[in-house]
DNA sequence: CTGAAAGCGCTTACAG
DNA sequence: CTGAAAGCGCTTACAG
């Protein structure tokens, strides 16, 4: 990688003069300017931009830690991410959460040390440690929290969704159909899911309409297979006096519902109205096409770039130190597909 | 952040002094050591990196371009990279390959400007520009592809899956069961797509099965929608003389072939056997459980991330110079479920 | 054991 | 218009 004292030694300038001409900057007569130019386009002449992160005291770069890149939703919020950050000439630093939760001390002390601008955090259910936590604390730089909060980072600017609203439209799109029976399989693991279960229950209670304890289930572990929610599912729906509609912690979580009735024979939605939540590509994919609470990682994304840009802007270390964090909530809607319909039998 | 040269102006020694303590060099008493260390660590003092990477030449990054993050397949090579990534100190400075298409000298540029150490490129099926590739001939350091080739990448090192063998083991175990009508809905855009349908050819031809032109069906548009391979899957099957099994690119493709099977009244797998080809989550989630060609993402990127580093690790610039890439792929295997089994009218 | 100096690749005031 | 020098934050020979 030729460097910049190379191409002003071919050129027989100053590396001083090489470096205005190169940069635009006044200071080097025209003729001098288009000889560098020429000379550092042909051997390829690559500024090195850590020494300008190293002077200017800004890296342009920014960490990213996320939970999994395996699913849909997660993917377009990293999308939508990325593309917020390129648009700012920034670049991301990508690391797994899982290596957060491991060994989360050692990842947020390597982004210290590469200089990152800010921190996009997108968490996971597992809470990370004590000394992660700890640890953030002495990170400098603006933060900010997407989709998921957890004990701990209150201080934080976060951007999520609105699911607690979300659980609500879910409910009264049920409760709208005639559904008097309806139970919840969420993960309260996580504070999207309690927020979702809330919007539930308090639908509920605005209709009068009981929450049966029988009816609700909570998944304790959640993971790529998804083995538990659909035992879940099955062992919710091989009871007696089974709900005639269920609402699922995420469309995931709803195939797995889906795939239990099937297996029971239940057939949905004629005996069983089944609702989602997020709107994965696959929610449209599969038959019956589910009804989902539709969220937009994409703009989740952006958002969160964006404000962690604004932070990064207004520099004086926008950290905890500025007091609670700012907490930025995105819309969700109702997307009616087929797994949903009015109850068969009287409630 | 606090710098080298303050910890030792709080210690009163020289900034020399200080850095010999705090990388465990030989040079200063075991007192002075402590002292200094003690105060490091007061003052959080993280070492600067970039610095590091300007002095050693190594940043200590590898540039990351992937084609879409949406998907559990390209998530987990992208978390097998990290993964090998982060067990050898690096890390990885990610840009959506979307970019890359529309602005791909740009983004060449950016990461020949944060000097990373080497390129791991995740293609998707849409050829980039000329200028992109003229730019990658004068990015001096290692590349690896993944998953995918095309056209002017051919003196790189790749790591990419056995799909020809997957096409064949697919179409064996169809001929296996007895089928001979078999269809075929392929994407003839990547290189993945032309191998998969190849194996199936060779396997026919194999057995003496004529490959017939009205059930081999091209996708010419894949997006995340997924309604032309919808469209054509429907068409296949509403014809008078319809395969007894269908082949598909993907696991999402052969998601979308269930469903159009579902809507035309045609039940798989008892008049329809269908193979996917990846293993996603949802291929053993959905009902019927998906028959399909397992690869393995995570090895992929793994072993692709490997071989980068072992490139880097042999210095004097490994890029296309070295002549012809070394070609790696990993084996598939044949997942047999509930969406296949011998046909029941006569061949 | 300890400090002063050079150097990594650049930029930016400051002299000629 | 052009060059020499200082400085960004460090490391590493080289003197004391």
């Amino acid at each position: 990688m030729s460097s910049l004292a190379e191409i002003a030694r071919i050129c027989g300038v100053s590396v001083g003069a090489a470096s205005k001409a190169l940069s635009g900057k006044a200071g080097v007569s025209e003729a001098t300017r288009q000889r560098i130019l020429s000379v550092a386009a042909q051997h390829h002449y690559r500024p090195n931009r850590l020494v300008h992160a190293i002077q200017s005291g800004r890296s342009m770069t920014v960490g990213l830690t996320c939970n999994d890149f395996r699913n849909d939703f997660s993917g377009r919020i990293v999308e939508g991410m990325l593309e917020a950050l390129y648009g700012a000439d920034y670049d991301a630093i990508v690391i797994s959460w899982d290596l957060c939760v491991h060994e989360g001390e050692k990842v947020l002390r390597t982004f210290a040390e590469r200089r990152v601008d800010g921190l996009l955090m997108f968490p996971p259910a597992d809470q990370p440690s004590q000394a992660y936590l700890q640890e953030l604390k002495t990170f400098r730089r603006p933060i900010v929290v997407v989709d998921q909060t957890f004990a701990g980072v209150e201080d934080y600017d976060f951007v999520g969704s609105r699911d607690f609203e979300g659980g609500g439209l879910a409910t009264e799109h049920l409760i709208g159909l005639g559904h008097r029976d309806i139970a919840n399989l969420y993960y309260g693991k996580t504070s999207t899911g309690r927020a979702r279960l809330e919007g539930f229950r308090e639908a509920m209670q605005r209709h009068g309409l009981p929450v049966r304890g029988n009816w609700l289930a909570e998944i304790g572990r959640y993971d790529g297979n998804l083995d538990e929610p659909y035992e879940l599912a099955r062992r919710l729906l091989s009871q007696k006096d089974r709900p005639t509609a269920l609402l699922a912690f995420n469309d995931p979580v709803a195939v797995q519902v889906l795939a239990a009735a099937h297996d029971l024979g239940v057939r949905v939605p004629e005996e069983l109205s089944v609702v989602g939540f997020a709107d994965l590509k696959m929610a449209s994919h599969i038959r019956p096409r589910l009804t989902t609470v539709a969220q937009n990682p994409d703009e989740l994304g952006r958002r969160a770039a964006a404000r962690l840009l604004s932070r990064i802007g207004e520099d004086g270390n926008g950290s905890a130190a500025d007091g609670p964090g700012v907490v930025e909530r995105v819309p969700v809607s109702l997307v009616v597909r087929d797994s949903t319909r009015p109850p068969a039998r009287g409630a």
